[in-house]
DNA sequence: ATGCCATTCAAACGTTTGTTTGATTCTTTC
DNA sequence: GAAAGAATCAAACAAACGTTTGAATGGCAT
């Protein structure tokens, strides 16, 4: 009877679900998942309290959507960039970190140093929430596996653990100089003039290239 | 008047308040610290709830205390191991990531894997709740600090900025892999021989000590 | 035995949490 | 313009939380 053919938007055009998932991005960041109420969520964004339940179902469905969007890209751009990668040659092992830790950096949001996306994503990587792991865990090991297998292509004489347990060092040390990069700031209080996340990103960089070769 | 002396403990020698710090640790470990519940607490320790308000005066307090019982020693034991090296002899840059790490590793539960110490201390290190990051921030400048100049020592020619990160990659290196070492095992199914964290510490001391080496 | 004090206990407190409801508002479609 | 559907809203819901209370219990010194 009643041929719905288009079902556009109602009101706003997805206004409201847009900005729930910005607003709960940037006190997620801040602090963590079980800190942040619906409430928070929903004063700073200026919407009614129920649409949070309206178009995610549930805190948990909102959370694990603020996390999807954040890692798939990652993790699609990790692999894509993998897939680049010439063996054949010179310095394939650096083309690999690049290919995993830049996709991580480009979360740029203008520039701004106190990044939102740099916090969230770390976090996410660091965590063990089960609500967040949940969704980590579907697409992690793919991306592992992906990366010990460049790895032993780059380096043959590698062994398996070697490589996993690399990627892991790799994945920890990115989480948590971005986690923690504030508070490196903070703790030096001047004397420490890291004015943007490039000169953290070269240091990483040139740490992770020396550590990748070793024996 | 009332002259208490030598006030002793009264029932059970202060039984109850160390079954909550001891049971509190283990599930702080597995869950963190806003899923678990007093409730949780307290029933799996079979003392009443009240219990953690009499002994500790508040949750916020109760999680200080364990925090503190695992953080302060690791941390003096580091700075401890750090002031016996001589920088004069061969490898000190070896000897310092073994300060840094071996407090850590020597939290061994008696040989088992499923260790609640490493989960404990690898969340509190990549933890940046206010409650744990108010007791970590205590200590860790000093900390931070001191193996900052240690690797000046070791390494004249870096400058203050790199020492910093690279302590940082380390503490991130050493906390993640710790902290996602159940989860590797089980990716691997098996496939992944690593029966202790032996092996993982020595592939962590190789990558930590030629990426401490990097330009 | 008695008084004292630390500890334990069951029960209830007031908040805050995520969620649900039912009415209302707005947009779209015919 | 009227009907229909999607979205918003204020209000209330039950459950879980940390905390507090006041009585009961235990050991210990006098």
């Amino acid at each position: 009877m009643i041929a719905n053919e288009v079902p556009l938007d109602g009101r706003a055009a997805g206004l409201t679900k847009e900005r729930l998932l910005v607003v709960a991005g940037e006190l997620f960041a801040d602090r963590g998942f079980d800190s942040v109420s619906l409430r928070m969520i929903t004063d700073r964004a200026n919407v009614n309290l129920a649409s949070v339940n309206y178009h995610f179902g549930s805190k948990e469905e909102l959370i694990g959507a603020v996390v999807d969007d954040i890692v798939r890209p990652v993790n699609e751009r990790r692999l894509s960039l993998l897939s680049l990668i010439d063996y054949t040659t010179q310095d394939p092992i650096r083309k690999i970190i690049h290919a995993f830790i830049d996709p991580v950096f480009d979360l740029s949001d203008s520039g701004n140093d106190d990044n939102k996306y740099y916090k969230l994503i770390s976090r996410c990587i660091a965590s063990r929430d089960e609500r967040v792991s949940s969704i980590i865990i579907k697409q992690f090991p793919e991306v592992l596996a992906q990366f010990v297998s460049a790895l032993t292509k780059a380096l043959p004489r590698i062994n398996s653990n070697s490589a996993h347990l690399k990627i892991m060092f790799m994945a920890g040390a990115l989480a948590h100089s971005l986690f923690h990069y504030e508070n490196l700031l903070l703790i030096s209080e001047g004397r420490f003039d890291l004015n943007s996340t490039e000169v953290l990103k070269s240091e990483l960089v040139s740490f992770l290239l020396t550590g990748m070769n070793a024996s």
